[in-house]
DNA sequence: TGCATCTGCCTAATACCTTTAGGCAAGGGG
DNA sequence: CCCCTTGCCTAAAGGTATTAGGCAGATGCA
């Protein structure tokens, strides 16, 4: 009987591409094995459970995320930079949907913090140095570009925006004007 | 053998108080039947399926969460009732996480027509018919405004923002401010 | 090249959850 | 008071997760 040749990368690849087929909770060890051929549980000496599948997919995903956010970012400034950020976000959820719910799965603390998500935290930083927003104000801003590129993209991969016009281009277009503005006229306290 | 008086609507207030519990998608029919003492099958003559199950949590849920909506914006107007509408959801999502993630369960067309689903969009463009916004630009500020507050709940109740200061009270207010400034001065096209 | 060891994948088994089929009896309508 | 509806049950099959322990192909060393 030959070996399958399993290893943990491999396991991780093949499971970030079945996410994005049928879907992140649809990710599951024995779909899995049964796409290497193999019974389910030879999985369990390359990871140590569904659980940690699932976490070494949201890793790469961050990974690929936060490389492909530098790569826009670089040389870009104020809005162009905004909108390259939100636009890879965007374009990487609906090219790779299972890994984008990945991102958002809950990692604990230690997990979390060896992740790419604080390199995340720092490039959306870094796009808003474009603007002059004094301390707290940016990190309010932060997490509200965060939270409106992370709920716009969900409600939309969601199909929210599916069947309404205008379409959900000119929208996101539309968001991102006002998100510049926004930024460039920051309330005082 | 006394009955328990099983009925769709008890097992659908148990099911969303269990999600709040343990979690929206712990929520199993196994566990309910456990909770009131009955085998497993017998919950398939009140709810055809788990699915369907969770389904009526979420039609349950998004209708809780328009009433409360509608009854916060009773005589208020814009900053107002742009805060009004954020912290009904914000609320809603922390005193009952369960039920908040079953809102955003995706539903097939028929039932997110039949739900709460377009209340709500109701009565988003009612608070923002306290700022002059024309056409177009009113959906695209509907899909803004949903996005982040959407967005930001999410983000808040996976625990982004826990171990950071500024705390997320205080973002929370100030982007309140910004969204209210921005719908004040919305960019021109 | 031959042997010893390691380790990759297997079988067996347990424990949940979901769902369907079919049975018995409690309780309401005649 | 009896019938019959229907609520809850047992039986059973199928899927996923996980642990324990075994066999043999691959690897390393002499």
């Amino acid at each position: 009987m030959s070996r399958a040749g399993l290893t943990p990368e491999r396991l991780v690849r093949a499971g970030a591409e079945l996410a994005d087929e049928v879907g992140f909770d649809q990710v599951t060890v024995s779909a899995l094995a049964r796409q290497f051929q193999v019974k389910v549980p030879s999985l369990y000496s390359h990871v140590a459970s569904s659980r940690d599948l699932k976490t070494r997919i949201a890793l790469l995903a961050l990974d690929e995320l936060a490389d492909l956010s530098a790569a826009a970012l670089a040389g870009r400034s104020g809005r162009a930079a905004l909108a390259a950020l939100g636009d890879v976000y965007r374009d990487y959820a609906r090219t790779h949907p299972g890994r984008y719910a990945a991102t958002r799965m809950r990692l604990g603390p230690a997990t979390a913090a060896a992740s790419a998500g604080p390199r995340h935290a720092q490039l959306l930083r870094a796009v808003l140095r474009g603007y002059e927003l004094g301390g707290a104000d940016q990190t309010h801003a932060v997490r509200l570009i965060g939270s409106t590129f992370h709920g716009y993209i969900s409600l939309e991969l969601a199909g929210g925006f599916d069947h309404s016009s205008p379409d959900s281009q000119q929208s996101w277009t539309r968001i991102m004007d006002a998100l510049d503005a926004l930024l460039r006229n920051w309330p005082a306290e």
